[in-house]
Formats: C-alpha cells, structure tokens, sequence
DNA sequence: CTATTAATGATTGTTTTTGATTGAATTTGA
DNA sequence: TCAAATTCAATCAAAAACAATCATTAATAG
C-alpha cells in the first residue's frame, strides 16, 4: 500500500468513527506501528486531523480548522527552513512582530509556547497563533484581500504603540542599491514602522528575491539580518553579507 | 477508551443529568477512580463542567461562557431568521459594524453588495467579508480566543473613530431590569462604543436569552430595536415591547 | 547498473497514562 | 461539637504509548 493511499485511509477512518487507536489503524492497513505514528504526525501537521494519546481523532473546534490560506501554502523546503531558523531564535518573555506573508506563516508550528508576545498584521497568523494558545495582538485597519493582511491607519497606530524584541518580515525584494522593496506603499509603511521599533531585525527571504526590487521602499540592509536559502552564489553572499548580516540555513 | 472519548463521555452524562457522582462515572467508563478525578480536574480546567464534593455539575455561573462551538450548534433555525431580517435592513451606502458572535456571523451570506462598509471586532467575520468582496475594517486589539474577537484598548481607540449609520450586536442576556449583559467586561466595552456611536442599534437574540442576566453590563434597552424568535410569551413581549423596540421573526 | 535518497519496521530508552495506596480534608449524622 | 464515613489530593510503581534511532529495503536518479 502506497503512502497515499494509507493516509487517505487514515483520514477517512478518523472521519468515521470521530477517534481511532494506532492498533486498529496498523490492522487496517498492515502497516507498522512505526509508520502509523509517522502517517499521524503528518496528517496532523497537514491538520486533517489530531493526535490523540493512543490514536487519532478528528478536528472538531472551529478553532482548530485549518484557515484557506494555510491550506495553499506550499511547503516549499526552502522556505520551511529559513522559517524554522527564525522561529528557533525567539527567546522565553520575547515580545516580537511578525509580518504577514506565506514565509513567516511557516515559522508558526515552530514557535516555542514559553510566554511570548505576538504582534502582527495578518488576520491568518493570528488566528493560527491563537490556536496554539499563545498571547496575540493583532492590528487593527482596512483588511486587504490579497494578502489577508490589516494595512492603513489604524494598523499604524496600533502598530506605534508597540515595541519588540524581534521583528520577523517577509519582502518582495532585496537588493544592494535599493534595500528591501515591497509592491504596497500601505504594507510598506507597516514594515518600516515595525523595523523602527524592534531591537533586532530578521528579514526572511528565499534567495530568489535577492537583486529584485519592487516598488515601494521599507528601508536599507543596515542593521538587519537577512535569512535565506543556500541558492546565492559567492559573489552575492559576500556582497550581502557586507550590507547586512546575512544567515543562510540549508534546506 | 482513549482519553478524549472519555471525557467526551463524562461532559455527555454530566449535560444529561445535570450532577452526577464519581461512582457513577468510574461505572459508565470502566476506568479508576483516579482516573476519573483527573478527568474531571482537567474537564474543569477547559470549563466544560464544575467539579462538586463527590462528583461533577453543569456549569451555570454568570461569568462561566459557552465556546463558540457550543452556541453554534443551538438555535440554528431561529438564529437564522433572526440574521436574516437584521440583513434585510442594510441599505445601500449604509456603513455598520457587525459584532462578534454565532448570531451576527449568520448575517452575512444576506448582506447587500451594494456598496456597503462594514466594522468588525470578530475575525472570523471579518475573514467572510472580505471574500464576499465587501470593504471590511477589523478592530485591531488582542485576540480572545473563546469568541474570535478583539477586545482591549486597541480595539477601543479604533472603534472610536468610526460611526455608523446601523450597528448589529449579539449578546448573552436581555432582562427587563439589567438591559443587555455579557460575561466579558472587555467585550462589553466594545459593544457599548458600538451602540454610542451608531444611529440604530439592532440587539439580535434569540428568546431564551431574555431574563436572562450575565456579568458585564452592556446598556439600557432604550432605543434599541431587539430581533428575536416567537419563542416569548404575552407577557414577555409586553414588557420587552415598552422597553424596546421589539421585532419578532417567526423561525 | 550503481549511487543516492526515501520509506519502512524493529529496537531503544523516555514520557505519559493509569490504578493503587496513603494520609489529609470534607461531609454527615448523632 | 465530635467522630465516623466519605471524598479528596498527592505519591508511586506498573503499563502503555511515545519519539528517536538504526539497519534494512524499496524507489529514484545518474
């Protein structure tokens, strides 16, 4: 039986009988215990489901629900290894921002839970931040469709009012001339305000984004750390690496 | 049994019998008396039930607030009609805010398109209209995660600078001495600035939730117009009547 | 065809759950 | 009010379930 078949398995036993145990799940598919134990933390990563003591059962909470967004999100490797890095740097009492955006959506499951504040401007990362029952503060304004992200106003106050330890940012583009660029002047302004009132500064960006430049300016690489990929050749790195200090974590 | 059947199980025979006592619970699930102190330490916890010397209760506090998978599922046609008609008042060009909770929710599959505004304090609400394409403003604030709503001094400054022309409130209890109550001071603020800052108030409840008082005050019932079911005697919309405007919407 | 990667199942030591036991706290009834 | 009975929380050891690791097998790429 081929994985995906096993998982469908899995799923459409749990949607049946509400919870089942890893042993009727072994007998079901004659898989190893081993391999269901695998299959369950995947699924419920992928949340179709929840792990439970002994076995599986469904979702059940609206809160538990998996947003669309979370749903497309492509588990790019790439992307899921800066995110893992940056999350592993926030620190016990930290009180940090995090930008929308599919990136930094991805360091959420890493989060550590001891007591940290979370600010942000995506309605998506709230809502999955409230899941895991951690502190969030979320930005009020104008909630903007495309990136389901608050913008305008009201986000910058709200957002003034704040300071951080760590601001993790997602951007469109990077580059030695220009800094970091972003297609909205609105999102723009948020980043370079959240910039402005953190101690320590993480942009998190695939390698791909690096000499591109977009329209709206969020400010220079000086005194930020850019983390990406291991896809930039030499000459970029030693560039970046003497304009910010760049992290790059390999997939 | 697996853990979460069980307590599926004792919230089950609590709700049905209103107390019940650990004997009876060690008998219905087969596990220890140990076992069964822990559940019910745990299920009290999550405030599902009130442990009581020698067994287990519902819980009816005042401040003790359903989650909102609890609420969703009562009422569901009453509910419905109620939103229904509160939809039905929306004109063109009309800006409102729409408050958290199950009943508003129900609101928003009705609403005009017609170039209407909307202000929001619930995230999933908000999540909705923006996929409807319709201009949404969220509070911004911290999130609550029982309600999906943003309370605090954010939300409080934000909702400050709008007004409405039509408001749309939930809320937990309506009596004819103590006006529209909620458990959460927070969240009582919020609706207070709604209903100060708005030309109409509509209050939508269905009938159970009348003479009905919970912890925080909201406000007086004059100059509201209340929507609820049929579900209330003679008398009830007697009293209610010369309190408020009163609309009744058969399910 | 071989080298490399991914998936699997067995095994390990660790963590979680459980039920029994204890003495303390609470209720009950005289 | 006091004493007996009951219920309670805390502790402990056994059992079950767990995550992590490793060797083996299957799949994939070069």
């Amino acid at each position: 039986m081929l994985t995906p078949e096993r998982h469908q398995l899995i799923v459409a036993l749990v949607k049946e009988k509400d919870i089942v145990r890893i042993h009727e799940l072994v007998e079901a598919t004659g898989a190893s215990e081993s391999t269901i134990r695998r299959d369950l933390s995947e699924l419920e990563e992928q949340r179709l489901l929840k792990r439970v003591h002994g076995g599986a059962s469904v979702l059940q909470s609206k809160i538990e629900e998996p947003t669309v967004l979370e749903k497309s999100v492509k588990h790019e490797r790439e992307k899921l290894a800066i995110a893992k890095y940056a999350a592993s740097l926030i620190k016990p009492h930290d009180s940090i921002f995090i930008d929308a955006g599919t990136t930094t959506y991805q360091m959420l499951p890493y989060l550590p839970y001891d007591n940290i504040m979370v600010v942000t401007n995506g309605v998506d990362i709230a809502l999955q931040l409230i899941k895991r029952n951690i502190r969030t503060i979320l930005l009020g304004g104008e909630l903007k469709a495309a990136t389901l992200s608050m913008v305008g106003r009201d986000a910058i106050t709200a957002l003034s009012q704040y300071r951080f330890d760590k601001c993790f940012l997602g951007t469109n583009g990077i580059d030695q001339h220009h800094g970091l660029t972003t297609p909205d002047p609105d999102e723009a302004y948020v980043k370079q305000l959240a910039l402005q009132f953190s101690d320590e500064r993480f942009v998190l960006s695939d390698s791909d984004k690096f000499s591109r430049v977009t329209f709206a300016k969020v400010g220079d690489l000086q005194g930020i750390t850019v983390i990406t990929d291991d896809g930039l050749s030499e000459e970029e790195q030693q560039i970046y690496g003497r304009l910010s200090t760049l992290k790059v974590v390999k997939a």
